[in-house]
RNA sequence: GGCGGAUUAGUGUAGAGGCCUAGCACGCGACCCUCUCACGGUUGAGACUCGGGUUCGAAUCCCGGAUCCGCUACCA
């Protein structure tokens, strides 16, 4: 079993966009199959057509892809065990819902919605199980006849396991080590529903992890009270012998208050929980994403693979690789992580800072084109270099560097009460006179005359040199002001100085 | 309510009986750099949920309380 090749399974339902939490899922499924040389799989699982949405299984595979996670095989690759999509399989599981009746591990039941509703009412803390399923119609109260009666009638029918009571059940979990469960506490699960042919969930992943051979079954936290359940279905089919590892991942939590991680938490503090744009096809409500707010890719994934998990260094920067070589389950905590989103943000700012000068300049020229701003990669790369440590995301490249193109429409309140002085006015026109008469206006030139100007007039450095670049930029911020002045020229530069002493009090 | 899981600074976490005067990072504050805003550097405040044990010694092991999370569907 140890020496089998790892293979492990994404399998989320398609029934809106893809939680951040299920691409951090699916982030660890990919780390741990790639760490021990071992292969991923996308399964869809549609087991609920009431809750099917369109375009959510594209969205997710999109998702992927963008994020640089490559499934193996699955839904849209293909592969040995197609197909990956549940609704596709109905004929497979019909299969193994018979081989659990025929073995007695199953039952046939009758009981409408409502009744099961009225027995809920009636008794506190109800459930189907060993004690109650004998008030129950279904196949073990009924006769024989009387169920393929109503069988044959058309009525619609469930099946459900038949838990043998007041069993400890082992689950051995990777993160958590042994947890054991009485089956007292289990119900008599659905296992599959005739009404639309389709077993349900606890099923369905039981025969198809089987048939797929996975060896790790890795998911959510909300799925360790089940996961008793499962391992009866292992041991019902006799599967037990090849039975999958079991590893629950602690969830997300919300960024502040009690409760897990929902889209509502992203609306109201500002942030996406989703990796890309997305748009409810029944609603029309958009909820925009990762990408679409500016996010790269690998920070996305260096930020999530560290949120319930470390790889025990001090540092928190890793390449995807790294992140692969490094990942263990012994390093996933237990509790549930906050989604400190604020670290996101942080790990954006960092790997955008680390790109090369080029890779920001190529983020940077369709936002000039969107600003109808015409500029050279020459011109563009170099003030580039002049703002990137500033930037947190590609899009702020144009708040940091609009004034290079286009003349300031009003000067920043805040910096002119701190930095304009009442002689302001009257050094800035000096500065003008000094500026005109210089013919080379590079950077360095202009500095050196103008330094001197300043200590020969006994001005004070930082008065002239903050209001001038107030009257420039508009505001008491950018880079060094006279690599600032040496792109614009002089002519553009003693302009702004005059409009501005014209709007400025 | 029942069952299960969890609990180190505001947040993410390191720590697997003495190395802990509890480390790192984000965030926050200060200083340095500096014409400004950033970047960078230095630095400060800030935590072992509580109570019992076990032990020479506990953040680390055990028991109990509290709190939080999850499950408790013909959803996954």
């Amino acid at each position: 079993m140890t020496d089998k090749k790892v293979r492990v399974r994404f399998a989320p339902s398609p029934t809106g966009a893809l939680h951040i939490g299920g691409v951090r899922t699916a982030l660890y499924n990919y780390l741990f199959a790639k760490r021990h040389g071992g292969e991923i799989l996308l399964r869809i699982e549609d087991t609920d057509s009431n809750r099917f949405v369109p375009g959510a299984e594209d969205y997710i595979i999109e998702s992927f892809k963008w994020l640089g996670i490559k499934f193996d095989e699955g839904v849209g690759i293909g592969g040995p065990h197609a197909p990956y999509r549940q609704s596709e399989r109905r004929e497979i599981y019909k299969k193994y819902v018979n081989q659990l009746l025929e073995s007695g591990h199953a039952y046939i039941a009758f009981d409408t919605p409502e009744e099961l509703e009225a027995m809920r009412q009636a008794t506190p803390n109800f459930q189907y199980d060993a004690h109650t399923r004998t008030q129950g119609k279904n196949s073990l109260t009924l006769s024989k006849e009387e169920v393929e009666q109503r069988i044959a009638a058309g009525e619609k029918y469930v099946v459900r396991a038949k838990i043998e009571p007041n069993e400890d059940i082992e689950v051995n979990d990777l993160v958590r080590g042994k947890v054991v469960i009485n089956s007292n506490i289990l119900d008599d699960k659905v296992l599959y529903k005739a009404a639309d042919e389709l077993p349900t969930y606890h099923l369905a992943n039981i025969v198809d992890d089987h048939l797929m051979e996975i060896t790790h079954v890795i998911r959510g936290e909300e799925w360790l009270p089940s996961a008793p359940l499962h391992v009866l279905l292992y041991r019902y089919f006799g599967w037990a012998d090849t039975m999958p590892q079991f590893a629950h991942l602690p969830l997300l939590l919300k960024p502040e208050g009690n409760g897990k991680l929902s889209k509502r938490d992203g609306d109201r503090l500002g942030f996406p929980v989703f990796p890309l744009r997305w748009v409810d096809p029944k609603t029309g409500d958009v909820s925009t994403g990762y990408r679409e707010e500016g996010y790269l890719p690998e920070a996305l994934v260096n930020f999530l693979a560290l949120l319930g998990w470390n790889p025990g260094l001090d540092r928190d920067i890793f390449t995807f690789q790294e992140l692969i070589d490094l990942f263990s389950f012994e390093h996933v905590s237990k509790a549930g992580a906050r989604f400190a989103y604020e670290k996101a943000k942080w790990y954006n700012h960092e790997y955008l800072i680390n790109k090369t000068d080029e890779e920001v300049t190529e983020l940077f020229m369709p936002i000039l084109a969107e600003h109808n701003v015409q500029c050279d990669t020459e011109k563009a790369k170099y003030i580039v270099s002049l703002v990137k440590g500033r930037l947190n995301f590609a899009k702020d490249l144009w708040n940091e560097t609009s004034f290079f193109f286009e003349r300031p429409t009003a000067y920043d309140e805040k910096s002119i009460k701190k930095r304009w002085k009442p002689e302001s006015p009257e050094i800035l026109n000096g500065l003008c006179d000094i500026l005109d008469r210089i013919s080379d206006f590079s950077s360095a030139n202009t500095e050196a005359i103008v330094m001197k100007w300043i200590e020969d007039n006994g001005y004070n450095t930082g008065t002239v040199m903050n209001s001038f670049r107030i009257t420039v930029v508009g505001a008491a911020k950018g880079p060094h002001m006279f690599d600032i002045t040496a792109i614009l020229g002089k002519e553009e530069t003693i302009s702004r100085v005059k409009a501005a002493l014209e709007v400025i009090k």
